[in-house]
DNA sequence: GCGATCAGCT
DNA sequence: CACAGCTGATCGC
């Protein structure tokens, strides 16, 4: 029997500022628990706390509600009771996901009283079906046998035209297949014909010599070279080097652009993304300055400024004097001159300020990149290259010490530790591995929009979770679930290829971007297929319902692991046996020792203890916090150890029915508030008290105590002690704080890097900067 | 009116 | 701090 905890303290609530709270107060046997402190003044004894391996008795005895109707009875084997399902839940077709056991981990491990209640609910998992797709109810699937059919016919015409050629089929194919060549030896090369050497961006060069020249092309040593010839031009006045860089276009642009023009530097960062059929791809004459700013404008959907551009006779040179001021004091474009000209709207103005910034960047990039490589056109990838070949060299003494140092068995590998650039390009060094600049036309306040190293595959065409980086030149986009930061910039005009996920994240994508199912790929778990060449097989990230780690094995045998954001279980090192990573790309969301933060079960065990002690009050309303998907384990795993339904809103129930539960685990949601007394809320609303308020403000006549849980592995940073919860009271409102993480610890990591045991780690999250983020990394392998 | 995007906020 | 969002303002269609 779980003992109620022991609070020190019993002083009546003395908050001052706490009277509406008092208000709710019921009874005096309440208030003498209302310390009012903000502190952490509750304490589980030791016997409460963590006791993870004393039986939990599934009980609804504590809490005092009256179990729903429908709620089946206690039973050793809940999964085989013959349980009257509520209606929302049984009239569709099943189908098995085979993505997400929520529990998988928890029965995994017989030890934690959660499990053992766990250990004999049937592990298949066949969801209510959601509206997620006409291709899924129109094959009439019913069993989970025939659901496997489905998916392997979905994935067979999913990849018919990959064994036909790969994508030959597509418009996006032949154009992936006239610009990209995937090789080997990594990298995407540029095709001849593609890139025309008297493209838009040279203009755009000659404008940054123009405009920013000590900007663009001032390289190490502080020279100033011609973005052109690299000749040294420090000497020379602005003027003069206007005229030497003026000459250099020209001379280009005289040369013969065909097979080494200077402009087919293969793979070079920045060329100017766009469609073959983009006017910007073809611009005229370049002496004719006019006709490509036109098409510029027009690219912009600005073609209604056209007579403006005429009548002012703009062309790049008087578009960039226009805001040529402005770059001089900060490097900030102000559309102020815009407007003097007669564009009004300030939404086509920061347009076409966004855009030229953008350009100009690109244009700078591209200077910068030839100013410290000369002439030589090395290429990112080369430059890759070399780094990987000198990879026993140690390039950050402080950050990369060889892997063979913690390896004794990695005889020739080093584990390096790359910088990963800050999306903002605080960090000017150039991405790698094909990664381009995008040139979006939506305007980002000017920011450049680098492709970060850990959304690209090295060696692969492929991109991952890349969404906000959208370009022409890539047709393979994969997402490794459903969280906003991760499918940011998605939307259901996507047209760039394919997007590649599992089936729950699909389902999602579908049903809430609008992403038709023909432009989804779904990877089955475990197993491989070959996308472009490239061997792909994922595997379940234990992060949230559908998430996915993705392993690319190119024909060289150089492997690149993706993890997405993952939470470790031992079984990914079964998964991964045998694979050698060259590339690890790692959620390092909590790289840092001071995250140290407890297994899920014990976490899970806890608030399912805190609720039987705090559920005394027969009054009391409890919440968890989630997100639109994730922490689903958490009040899953409550919900059944305490026999008490949950109640979700049903716009969250719509969501719940695409992550593949079981007819068993859905059983166990509501979306009758009244009956439950353990609601799921969004996370935020649990942020702050004030808020909480209001929640316990509107159910002043059923509930006379509230107590939250905030479910976030920040719990456990800073100075905060390892723990599997906290306690918080303002009057009659408790948060628990609790570190129920779906990232990896650091201890996690640590353990999971030393199996995976790569040559490079690539960070896929910089905190405190890229800097502390390798130093972070390193101690993973030390 | 609707969708996309972004800044500000938790 | 900021996990992974939410909200409201703005803009274009």
């Amino acid at each position: 029997m779980i003992k109620v905890p022991v609070r020190k303290g019993s002083g009546v609530n003395a908050h001052s500022n706490e009277e509406d709270a008092l208000s709710l107060l019921p009874s005096p046997e309440l208030m003498q628990f209302t310390d009012g402190d903000d502190d952490d003044d509750f304490q589980i004894p030791p016997s409460t706390q963590l006791s993870i391996r004393k039986p939990l008795q599934p009980t609804n005895r504590n809490i005092s509600q009256p179990p729903p109707k429908k709620k089946p009875r206690l039973s050793r084997n809940p999964g085989k009771e013959n349980v009257a399902p509520t209606p929302e839940f049984s009239s569709d077709p099943d189908f098995s996901s085979g993505n997400y056991a929520p529990s998988a981990d928890l029965l995994g491990s017989s030890s934690t009283p959660v499990c053992s209640l766990l250990d004999c609910i049937p592990s298949s998992v066949d969801c209510s079906a959601g509206d997620f797709g006409e291709p899924v109810y129109s094959l009439g699937v019913e069993t989970e046998d025939e659901q496997v059919l489905f998916d392997t016919k979905e994935r067979d015409d999913c990849f018919k035209a990959n064994r036909e050629g790969y994508l030959c089929n597509s418009m996006e194919a032949r154009l992936l297949k006239s610009r990209i060549q995937l090789r080997f030896d990594g990298g995407i090369h540029e095709d001849e014909g593609f890139v025309e050497s008297d493209s838009e961006l040279d203009v755009l060069i000659k404008l940054c010599s123009e405009g920013n020249s000590g900007e663009c092309s001032v390289g190490k040593d502080d020279s100033i070279q011609c973005p052109l010839c690299s000749m040294d031009i420090s000497a020379l006045s602005e003027e003069q080097r206007q005229v030497h860089s003026n000459e250099c276009l020209d001379k280009s642009h005289n040369q013969a652009p065909e097979k080494d023009s200077p402009r087919k530097c293969e793979n070079s960062s920045s060329f100017i993304e766009e469609s073959v059929d983009d006017p910007v791809r073809h611009p005229q004459l370049v002496n004719d300055h006019l006709t490509p700013v036109l098409k510029w404008l027009r690219s912009l959907g600005l073609a209604k400024y056209e007579d403006v551009f005429r009548r002012e006779e703009i062309d790049w040179d008087t578009l960039q004097s226009l805001t040529e001021e402005d770059l001089r004091i900060d490097e900030v474009i102000t559309p102020q001159d815009l407007l003097s000209i007669g564009i009004t709207s300030l939404g086509p103005r920061k347009k076409i300020v966004n855009a030229l910034s953008t350009l100009r960047e690109e244009a700078c990039a591209e200077a910068q990149a030839r100013s410290l490589c000369g002439s030589s056109r090395v290429t990112e990838r080369q430059r890759d290259k070399s780094t990987n070949r000198k990879a026993s060299e140690p390039k950050k003494p402080t950050a990369n010490k060889l892997i063979t140092e913690f390896f004794p068995g990695q005889a020739t590998g080093s584990t390096k530790i790359r910088k990963s650039p800050k999306e903002t390009a605080t960090e000017k060094s150039p991405s790698d591995s094909g990664c381009r600049r995008a040139v979006r036309r939506n305007g980002n306040n000017g920011k450049s929009k680098v492709v970060p190293q850990w959304n690209c595959v090295p060696g692969t065409p492929f991109r991952v979770d890349a969404f906000k980086y959208l370009t022409r030149d890539c047709c393979h986009w994969f997402l490794t679930h459903f969280h906003l930061d991760h499918y940011q910039g998605l939307t259901k005009s996507f047209s760039h290829g394919k997007i590649y996920c599992s089936l729950v994240t699909a389902k999602l994508v579908n049903m809430k971007i609008g992403i038709p199912w023909e432009r989804l790929q779904v990877l089955q778990i475990g197993q491989k297929v070959n996308i472009a060449g490239i061997d792909v097989t994922c595997f379940d990230a234990n992060h949230c319902p559908g998430s996915i780690m993705i392993l690319f094995e190119a024909a060289n045998g150089k492997a690149v692991l993706q993890t997405g954001d993952f939470r470790y279980s031992e079984e990914m090192s079964n998964w991964l046996m045998g694979s050698h990573i060259s590339i690890l790309i790692l959620d390092t969301t909590y790289c840092n020792p001071q995250y140290d933060f407890p297994k899920q079960e014990a976490v899970i065990q806890f608030v399912v203890e805190a609720i039987q002690a705090e559920a005394f009050n027969p009054k009391t309303l409890f919440l968890i916090g989630s997100y639109t998907i994730g922490k689903e384990r958490l009040f899953l795993e409550v919900a059944r150890v305490l026999r008490e339904k949950i109640y979700i809103n049903p716009a969250k129930l719509k969501l719940l029915e695409c992550l593949g539960f079981s007819k068993e685990d859905m059983q166990w949601f509501t979306v009758k508030e009244e009956e439950s007394h353990i609601h799921v809320v969004p996370l935020w609303t649990l942020a702050s008290f004030k808020r909480l308020k209001h929640i316990a403000n509107r159910y002043t006549n059923r509930y006379s105590l509230i107590v939250a849980f905030s479910p976030t592995g920040w719990t456990s940073g800073k100075t905060k002690k390892k723990s599997p919860g906290r306690r918080l009271q303002q009057g009659t409102i408790i948060r628990y704080e609790v570190p129920y993480s779906e990232h990896s610890s650091f201890t996690e990591l640590r353990e999971f890097v030393q199996q995976v045991s790569p040559e490079v780690i690539i960070p896929s999250v910089n905190n405190d900067g890229p800097d502390a983020a390798a130093a972070m990394v390193s101690m993973l392998v030390s």
